[in-house]
DNA sequence: ATTATTGCAAAGATTTTGCATCACC
DNA sequence: GGTGATGCAAAATCTTTGCAATAAT
């Protein structure tokens, strides 16, 4: 039986009111503002509740530490191949799963798409 | 200038023998059956040399360590969800670049697709 | 001879975990 | 009161790096 937490509630509403994919450590010194106790294992432990709940998703990217989105809905990302930033693309979901289950033996539950390149602010200007 | 080294030919050639996407300490016990003074450090310095030079590609999966794959060509990724296999799909490149274009500030060079699901010995009988 | 590469070990970076305490139900 | 959650710190995991020695050009 889970029990709330003012941590858990400041971790998940951290996170769905923000939209630059923090790190656990970026949560954890956003949260510090306000409490400034909370631990970085509480911050951890708490992240990967709510992915497992299915209120926030992992995102694993090239390089530096893990990420985390609070907004579960379908969507893809972004990644500034330059800068590093993580923006959200808002777009159907598409019907690649069922082209690649034929190149396939196994069953396709779902797939994980990041899109990579410049961004506004790094792309050349002309 | 870059000169040869037997680790780092080993390394390589380890790589495009196998098709099980192994980390790096995976790699290392392979060789050091043939060269038991290898270090780990040379294979992750290798094996980063190889990614940069386009010899080899870099998977961050989920969880657990980043895999290696030493089969450069355009190909996607099956991980089974259930026991962690990596798995090759050999299909042509979609064009879901240019569509995420259309939603998007940036512009776009790539992406980064990994499909999951159950594999064919993971997923039930009937 | 020069310098890229190695092996080793220590350090870094990130994440998990054991445990006593605290707080919710 | 029972037990889930916390804070803290130590441990675990994975990767990088400094440096003296080695080996390729």
């Amino acid at each position: 039986m889970t029990k709330r937490s003012i941590q858990r509630d400041l971790i998940k509403n951290n996170l769905t009111s923000r939209y630059d994919h923090p790190t656990a450590d970026m949560v954890y010194h956003s949260i510090r503002q306000k409490l400034p106790n909370i631990s970085l294992g509480t911050v951890y432990r708490n992240l990967r509740f709510l992915v497992e709940q299915g209120d926030a998703v992992s995102l694993k990217l090239g390089d530096g530490p893990e990420r985390f989105d609070g907004h579960v809905h379908p969507h893809y990302h972004f990644i500034c191949s330059q800068c590093g930033a993580v923006e959200d693309i808002e777009m159907d979901e598409l019907s690649i799963c069922s082209q690649a289950s034929k190149h396939c033996s196994g069953e396709i539950q779902g797939h994980i798409t990041y899109f990579y390149g410049l961004c506004k602010d790094c792309k050349p200007k002309h």
